[in-house]
RNA sequence: GGAGCGGUGGCAGAGUCUGGUCGAUUGCACCGGUCUUGAAAACCGGAGGCCCGCAAGGGCCCGGGGGUUCGAAUCCCUCCCGCUCCGCCA
């Protein structure tokens, strides 16, 4: 959420920032206009009351001093007063409830920095690394799909049984993998990020502190009978855990991670890339996650994103780096890198980290702040995936396909799947 | 799921029955000072958050929302959360 004291003070710096989205920004008058509603009708009612509250101060006084009427006359004249002031606070309020509702569905203002552009097409090739067209032979070639059917360790078929297509299930060393991938992430970060094992129901209100309600319902899941959400990523239950804090200055930067499943209804991508594991409903996942103060942001920005990045180097995987072009950042983000690892046997590049500079925009809607020499600010929150399984994992088994069709086990991933080096063809079953 | 009790400042804990002088007593923690070679102790002082405003000042906040009243931490309704006991259960 945008500070709506910047309604007032610099419009004109808003606008330029949400057309940089390629946003109408038609919004930030509505809001402007809106705001301005609201403080004369607060201004309104806080006069009112000031005076009412003279009132019944005398009001007591005098009838505790005996004086019957003139308690009485200063009753009813405060009685009057407060028919104004309810009608002045039913304005204040209509308008104030508006200007949230405006608000929560404006996205962020990117970063200065941001690459121009208002689609995927426009983002900024910041790096390639270890990748080399012509190191792959044809037996990488392979997609993910047919190998894990081949190899029997991935069971597209009766995950679709079970939940519907999006709904990948996973068995013997390839249900291994998924979780070595997670410990892996865990274990590399464990040394600067307290682990949080959160829960992945939650309520609205978490949801709307990191922005992805009330914009994006569609995207969620939602379980009706208890009204609860489930998360698209751990990123919503760390951030809602603060909510409402002043956190303490000397304890900044906070560095969280989660491990977590996470679902998304993709209701927007139907039929676009989404075979085998591509684009899935339900996948685990390892968040990492910083509070800290604006001035710490770019640092831990970068440290989020060489944490990313060493993840897919210690697995061997070629990936490049994005820097997103402002008109495709995410509603909540100022700045996003994104890292892609290559996938030989579907040959695309994969999607598998979003490292996101929030700036203050979730922390105002989750009123998480700090302690300052004068006061109190708004922390910022980043965040990124350290390790999102069914991509990695589809990206892992092409890479490292074997001629006889067998998939090699990286060295560093190993020692998380009880030593075995190689998943060959799976037992008659 | 049933019954009972409770939610007050960073924490603990009064005040609620009997509405006004209660944004609120007290203790701990915290910050500054005195004393001390230094520290502790003791003593003195300071200190909550939010909104509007250049400021002066005004308004709001005792879990959330609504109501009664001239006036609500205090009375009423409702929702949420916590604890205890019972039931059920991985």
């Amino acid at each position: 959420m945008l500070d709506p004291r910047r309604l007032r003070t610099e419009l004109d710096v808003l606008k330029k920032g949400l057309a940089r989205r390629g946003v109408d920004t038609s919004v930030l008058d509505r809001a402007a206009a809106v705001d301005e509603r609201q403080r004369h009708a607060v201004a309104k009612r806080d006069e009112l009351r000031s005076q009412i509250n003279v009132l019944s101060k005398e009001v007591g006084e005098a009838f505790r001093s005996g004086d019957k009427a003139t308690g009485e006359r200063k009753r009813d004249e405060s009685k009057t007063l407060g028919e104004q002031e309810k009608q002045a606070e039913a304005e204040a309020k209509e308008a104030g409830d508006e200007l949230r509702e405006i608000l929560l569905r404006i996205p962020n203002i990117p970063a200065d920095d941001a690459p121009e552009g208002i689609t995927a097409e426009d983002n900024v090739v910041v790096r390639t690394v270890g990748f080399d067209e012509r190191r792959y032979d044809a037996h990488q070639r392979v997609p993910h799909w047919d190998i894990g059917a081949e190899l029997g360790i991935l069971d597209l078929e009766r995950g679709a049984k079970l939940s519907g297509s999006g709904f990948p299930m996973f068995r013997g060393a390839g249900a291994a993998m998924l979780r070595a991938l997670c410990q892996l992430a865990l274990d590399r970060n464990a040394d600067a990020f307290e682990e949080i094992r959160p829960p992945t129901l939650v309520r609205t209100e978490t949801m709307v502190s990191t922005g992805h309600l009330p914009k994006f319902e569609i995207e969620a899941y939602h379980v009706e009978r208890d009204d609860l959400w489930s998360i698209p990523t751990a990123e919503v239950p760390l951030t809602g855990q603060a909510r409402d804090e002043i956190l303490d200055a000397d304890a900044l930067p906070i560095r969280l991670m989660a491990y977590s499943p996470c679902f998304r209804r993709e209701a927007g991508a139907a039929g676009r890339d989404t075979r085998g594991l591509l684009r899935v409903h339900e996948f685990d996942k390892v968040e990492i996650y910083a509070f800290c103060t604006p001035e710490q942001a770019g640092d831990v920005h970068a440290e989020l994103l060489a944490r990313a990045e060493g993840s897919l180097q210690a697995l061997g995987l070629p990936y490049r780096v994005l820097d997103l072009a402002a008109g495709d950042l995410g509603d909540a983000s100022r700045r996003t890198f994104d890292l892609e690892v290559y996938a030989p046997g579907a040959d695309m590049w994969l999607e598998v980290s979003s490292i996101s500079w929030c700036g203050d925009y979730q922390a105002r809607r989750a009123n998480v702040r700090y302690r300052t020499a004068d006061g109190t600010a708004m922390v910022h929150t980043l965040n990124g995936s350290a390790l999102a399984t069914p991509r990695v994992w589809a990206a892992l088994v092409e890479t490292y396909r074997q001629p006889d069709g067998s998939v090699r086990i990286p060295d560093a991933l190993a020692p998380y799947m009880r030593g075995v080096e190689v998943i060959g063809p799976p037992p008659p079953r």
